[in-house]
DNA sequence: CAGGATCCGCCGCGATACTG
DNA sequence: CAGTATCGCGGCGGATCCTG
C-alpha cells in the first residue's frame, strides 16, 4: 500500500487496504466463488485491464486474495481473511439500497448482484437449495438455519432447478411480483420440488401464494 | 456525484456515495457528534482545506451531512440519512481490527476514534451512564440494554465522570489493563458512582475487579 | 480567526495498444 | 486468455489567498 490515512483506527485501516477504488467491487464479485481473470474484467464495466491486475495484486500482496491454478486455468478467489469483508459489502448494499429506485440509464445489470442482496434478507424462516438458472449462469442459493450460501458455478445437488429470466427474478425479488405468473407467461420454469421453491421464497421475503393479495415491492420494504 | 460505477447494485451505488477519499472518515468523525469546520480539519491529518470543504458539500447535496448554524457557531452534523452509514463504518473498524497490533510510527491517534471502536464491543450485559474526561475532550457514554449511544461533548448528566490520560484508557481498552492499577498510579481518578465505572467496564468487555487473574489484551480477544 | 476559495503540481486512474 | 506497457487527464495533495 503506498497511500495510508496514518491513523489508529480500525476504520482507516480499513480503508488503507480496500479503499481504493474498484478493490471492494472486485471483492464484491468475488464474494460469489472464485473467478478467472476474464471473468472480472468483463463484470466490472468501467475498470481498466492495468487497474484490475493492480487491484488483485494488491489484494493478494495483503492476504485478502489468493491465485489459484488448476490444470492451466488461473483463477482468483478471497481468502478466509478477504471473506470477512462480507459484513462491510453487505453494509454497503443495504446503505446503498436507499438510492436504488430503478436503474438508472447507462446502469449495468448483474443477477450476481441481486442475489447477493438477497442474502441480506434471509429471515431464517425455512430451509433451502435451490439452483437458479439465468441462460449459461447458474447459482447455488443454500439456506439453512444459521446460514446463507450463496454462489454462482453448477451446484451439486438440490432440491429444485428453477430457469429464470433475470428480468423476472428481478421482478419477483424487488417488485413483488408473483412467480406463478411469470411461471404461467412462461419465464419461469421449475424442476423439481416445487415445495422447496416456494420455501425459498418466503425464506428471503418474496411473495409466496398463488391467490395472495398483491404485496408491495420488496424496494419499500426492505429494512 | 461526477463519477460513478454505473452498476445496479448497492454496493456500487454506495461507493458512489461515499466511496471517494476522506468521505468515510468524516463520517466516522461525525459520529461522535456535530464538528466544527476546523475541528474537522484538525482531526484529519493529511486532509486539506478545499478537499474537506468539496467532500462537506457533496456530502450536504447527497442529504447525508447538514450544516447547522446556532449562535453565529457553523457545524455540521449527520442527517438521519447520514446516520445509516454507522453499520457500514463498524464493520470497516471491526475488519481493519485485524491489522492494528499497534500504532505505526507516524500514525495519529485520537481517543475519539478508539471510544467509538469500543461500541462494536458492548455486550447488553450492564446499563451505565459515564462521562469520560480526557483533558478537554470530553465524552458520554450511555449503555442501555438495547443500544449504546457515544457522544463527544459536555453530558448532562452521569453516573460517574472519569478522568483520564488517553494513554490509561487505550491499555484498558485494547490492552486489558486493569484500571484500579492506573487510579493507584494517578492517570485515571473517579468521580462518582464506583460501582457505574465497574458497571461501564463490564459491558464493553474490558478487565473487570481490583484482583481478577491478568487477562489477555483485547486485541487478541475481539471478535 | 473561522470558514472557506484559488492556484499549481503530481500521481492515481482511464483508455488504448501490445505481448506471451 | 491473462496480463503488461504507454500516454493523457483529472482527482487529490500542498500551499497560499480571500472574506465576513
Amino acid at each position: 500500500m503506498k497511500r495510508s490515512y496514518h491513523q489508529f483506527c480500525g476504520v482507516a485501516r480499513a480503508l488503507d487496504l480496500v479503499g481504493e477504488r474498484w478493490t471492494l467491487l472486485i471483492a464484491r464479485d468475488l464474494l460469489l466463488g472464485p473467478r478467472r481473470y476474464g471473468d472480472l474484467l468483463a463484470g466490472l464495466p468501467g475498470i481498466t485491464t492495468n487497474l484490475l491486475a493492480l487491484r488483485l495484486k494488491e489484494l493478494r500482496a495483503n492476504g485478502l486474495v489468493q491465485r489459484t491454478e488448476q490444470r492451466g486455468v488461473v483463477g482468483y478467489e478471497l481468502t478466509a481473511l478477504g471473506r470477512e469483508l462480507e459484513p462491510i459489502l453487505m453494509a454497503l448494499g443495504r446503505f446503498g439500497f436507499h438510492f436504488m429506485q430503478g436503474p438508472k440509464k447507462d446502469d449495468k445489470l448483474d443477477v450476481g448482484w441481486a442475489l447477493l442482496s438477497s442474502k441480506r434478507r434471509y429471515t431464517g424462516a425455512a430451509e433451502a437449495t435451490i439452483e437458479l438458472v439465468f441462460g449459461e449462469r447458474h447459482f447455488q442459493v443454500r439456506a439453512r438455519k444459521d446460514y446463507v450460501d450463496v454462489k454462482e458455478g453448477t451446484p451439486w445437488e438440490a432440491e429444485a432447478r428453477v430457469f429464470v429470466s433475470p428480468e423476472a427474478f428481478r421482478g419477483i425479488l424487488y417488485g413483488g411480483e408473483s412467480s406463478d405468473e411469470h411461471e404461467k407467461s412462461g419465464r419461469l420454469r421449475i424442476e423439481g420440488s416445487r415445495d422447496a421453491w416456494q420455501r425459498y421464497q418466503a425464506a428471503f421475503g418474496m411473495r409466496v401464494g398463488k391467490h395472495g393479495a398483491k404485496q408491495r415491492g420488496s424496494l419499500e420494504r426492505e429494512r
